[in-house]
DNA sequence: GGCGGTACCGTACCTTGTACGGTACGAGGT
DNA sequence: ACCTCGTACCGTACAAGGTACGGTACCGCC
């Protein structure tokens, strides 16, 4: 029994006591806290149990005693990350600035915690991580949502919608730095390098709009995908559309 | 010499002839056509060298006459799936609707593409592929924002905008149905089983925003996550904000 | 008819998760 | 003080995947 999709049993480690150690001083604490570390410096596929295991000094099959498996261990990270998200749940509602710069707040401290640990882009999945942190989250980002005019289901769209959007963005982050220091080449020089060849093979003329706005946006942007911007240019533009489904809404209060 | 990741190498494999045949009639072609199928069925990950050679009934090491390395086989998947895009290079730019209308039929293309090749997800990464039909989705889609006001930048950054929305959310699509069909269980399965161990290790009335709201959610889409819809709500948040930003640029066009 | 290039492929190595079965530590009872 | 038993710890082994290496055999050309 205990089959290894067992909700109860993730749930019993997430919501768990972390703490308790066994006899040579390991917790899942610690084998998290190593994981961890090693997946924020090389990734998350560099996180493998032997490395972890080799960290903290003990044998691979050791960590098997504290946690099920590479799967579960990776839940364990993903709750603790979200952990260092919000001071508490109420920040982003007390933002100043209604729940427009709440909004962006949740914004801002997601895309923050994608570049302190990158590897959460690769981790998280389909079915959310239901640990205390992870849960402590949805309320805090809803929470500047509630009682502007929004029903329940559009609060969760909205939230969503900034969520996926900040992930996205920090996914082409992401990739890029992992691409960069794998090749050890920066995207700039990736480009310089393989445009010569490029312009060998394909005919400019053929794709004029592609060419001059490809140009543009690269010398803009000093690379060719600008991550940061591409964040903060897609933020205001959804921040605007919510703006204006909320003035739908409330059409009485006009302009003022 | 040919290092393996020389540019030109891969440049001239994408914008090179498939279809000249060796000895066995192995093509490029139909290595990239039965890689993708098995992508399409069963993922990125079961289209490994070892599975695409037996489909051909060819030995695995005979792959590597044609192509590279594994890399190379995806960046010419990609690059092929994309040339199921559009029928012509015109083809959003002449969407009735003007601009509005033109970047949703963008939208809804790629949607529809990562539908039928879920796999472009976990393949595409920080690089673009440089590939012929790539370079012609970049024309294609920059077309419909010519000419209305914006800035070549900006035009970029709005395209930027829609397609990482639809990645994102057609990511969270895919990983759903991986997930689905890979423990034979569905979403609305997988949180019945999953709910009432959770209330018992959390205490609801912490959480009162996120309960009401994701109850309502999940009652609303009948499952937990519902990508179709964060698609099409968060793609018309998406086209009010970038009108709005049209508006800004020529206020004089009033609200007639 | 022979020769050279190249298409094809069998074998082997390395890496990763984890099943399995053993070992040994330490707490509790006598 | 000693024995016992639960469990923390771990060594070994296996399967799967990418691909390096070195061979084999086919085809076109002289």
């Amino acid at each position: 029994m205990t089959a290894k999709n067992d909700p109860s049993r993730s749930l019993a480690l997430l919501w768990g006591s972390h703490t308790t150690p066994g006899r040579s001083g390991l917790t899942v604490r610690s084998i998290v806290t190593a994981a961890t570390a090693i997946a924020d410096a090389e990734g998350l596929a560099a996180a493998t149990m032997r490395r972890v295991a080799d960290r903290l000094g003990v044998g691979t099959m050791s960590l098997y005693t504290h946690v099920p498996g590479r799967a579960e261990l990776t839940e364990l990270m993903i709750d603790i990350a979200y952990g260092e998200l919000y001071a508490d749940v109420d920040e982003p509602a007390k933002a100043t600035g209604g729940w427009r710069e709440g909004l962006r707040l949740v914004g801002e401290r997601n895309w923050d915690l994608y570049q302190r640990h990158p590897w959460l882009l690769q981790a998280t999945g389909a079915r959310p991580v239901l640990g205390p942190h992870a849960t402590l989250k949805y309320e805090a980002e809803l929470r500047p949502l509630d009682g502007i005019g929004l029903t329940d289901v559009q609060m969760d769209s909205v939230l969503t919608l900034v969520l996926t959007h900040v992930e996205g963005v920090a996914r082409i982050q992401a990739d890029l730095a992992r691409t960069e220091d794998g090749s050890g080449m920066s995207d700039q020089e990736w480009w310089l390098s393989t445009a010569p060849a490029l312009e060998k093979v394909m005919d400019a003329s053929r794709f004029p709009t592609a060419s001059r706005v490809g140009q543009a946006a690269g010398e803009h942007h000093q690379a060719s995908v600008d991550p940061a911007h591409a964040f903060r240019f897609g933020l205001a533009r959804i921040l605007d559309g919510v703006e204006r489904l909320i003035e739908e809404k409330s059409p009485e209060a006009g302009e003022g």
